[in-house]
DNA sequence: CATTGTCATTGAAAGCCGTCAATTTTCCAT
DNA sequence: ATGGAAAATTGACGGCTTTCAATGACAATG
């Protein structure tokens, strides 16, 4: 078995010593999670690691549903919600590929807060749990970049938490529809236009507004900037 | 050196292998970050360990400045806020005795994204930059408790973004109130009373509206609910 | 004691947002 | 293609917040 150190290992064999790292060919493999790990771990994440396709509007996972590993987008777009006891929700984050979601519920070990579902036609890959932790505990450099992920998290969410105390609301729907053109428009002259993944009510979550308020807001941003919108398709003006 | 393995080493010597654990004496030493921790770590916790008296309004670090290490909170109150170009500023966080604070300018080794403030007389122990940093290498147990601190961090943020866009601000007034009642509030018959720790600015920039609208926040809590407030020094009822 | 600056309060006007209700548009499955 | 359900829009109105300006309360300072 051991016999021979096949320096090609990491791309050809299949003995568990020497299996190929199943992250190998994401372009999201130099700065993710699972790189580097140690040559012994490699077999529990290959263990571990499973794909799965996702249409529009399917759910990956549920809130409340016990977590069961962790999870990286790798094509698509993710969103994560709350729903409240009283009928509305509140949009949390989009996760787009390169993204590790589900972090927070893997390391307390608990339920997911958030209900995960997909925007577009999306691919995650999943470690499951029992391995994920094998892997975290065996690799200390894996626990300092989940460590890393939840402290961006923490800035965006302080990010979100002043801009909602200071910064209009008309502004920062500017501002989301220029980031979601930045991923998603197209150019065309000098305009960007894009497919909204994202209906009224998902931008009223965000914003943290009723779906008339954003009705309304589209309206004014349509006079004062220069937008056009119809129905789900939309135009800007390109940066000036 | 090493002839003797003295079993009391946790309590009594002084030896750099056997030295007493600094927080031994804390009442947040159990559940704390940095318990339990290898005996070897514990010579560097030593070294790197310094207590901090403040007085109300002294500054423990201020935003932009470099991080010097891992803050514990041992008494009084501090607050997290931040400051934006404009001159505006958002109060993030009030960091109670047990607490950790600047984790995430410790997890990224860069500068703090806030400014720490002493709001009543504090004590704080700091475990400085270097040794803190070579103590989470040398035992992943120590970055796992740093990383639950980051999730719990990412829930209250969270509770936060869901309580700005559903709660009315004037409950969310009462909350807080409540909440600060719970902690400094001492019960006189059926009421409790405290002194504020916070100013009306504070308390204006913590739910984020104009100090003007927390006056008439004030005003229509003393119409509607059982509060009394005079200057800093409030009365509530206790709860039904 | 007077002064000064900060914090807190109050009033008035204007703007923004939530709610309710009605209507139109879009999307999807038949 | 078509009918029905869901999403989106619109109007009216009331309530809440901001802004600007002025005033009052208080503590620190000379």
């Amino acid at each position: 078995m051991q016999k021979v150190t096949n320096i090609t290992a990491k791309t050809l064999t299949t003995t568990p010593r020497d299996v190929k790292h199943p992250c190998g060919e994401c372009r999201f493999f130099d700065g993710g999670i699972w790189q580097p790990v140690a040559a012994r771990s490699v077999s529990a994440l290959v263990r571990g690691f499973s794909h799965r396709e996702l249409e529009a509007k399917e759910i990956l996972y549920a809130q409340d549903e016990e977590n069961s590993g962790v999870y990286c987008v790798s094509k698509g777009l993710i969103a994560l919600r709350v729903y409240h006891t009283n009928g509305r929700s509140t949009f949390l984050k989009l996760a787009y590929p390169g993204d590790v979601i589900g972090i927070r519920s893997f390391l307390r070990n608990g339920r997911h807060k958030t209900q995960a579902r997909a925007l577009l036609p999306s691919k995650v890959c999943t470690v499951a749990y029992r391995d994920a932790e094998k892997i975290v505990r065996a690799n200390s450099s894996v626990l300092i970049r989940l460590a890393s992920e939840c402290v961006s998290e923490i800035d965006r969410c302080h990010d979100r938490i002043i801009a909602t105390a200071h910064i209009p609301n008309k502004q920062r729907l500017a501002d989301i529809l220029h980031r979601l053109m930045c991923e998603h428009g197209k150019r065309t002259g000098d305009r960007m236009q894009m497919h909204l993944p994202l209906s009224r009510m998902d931008l009223a979550d965000l914003i943290g507004v009723q779906p008339e308020t954003m009705s309304r807001l589209f309206k004014k941003l349509q006079d004062d900037e220069n937008l056009i919108a119809s129905g789900r398709n939309i135009s800007l003006l390109c940066d000036p």
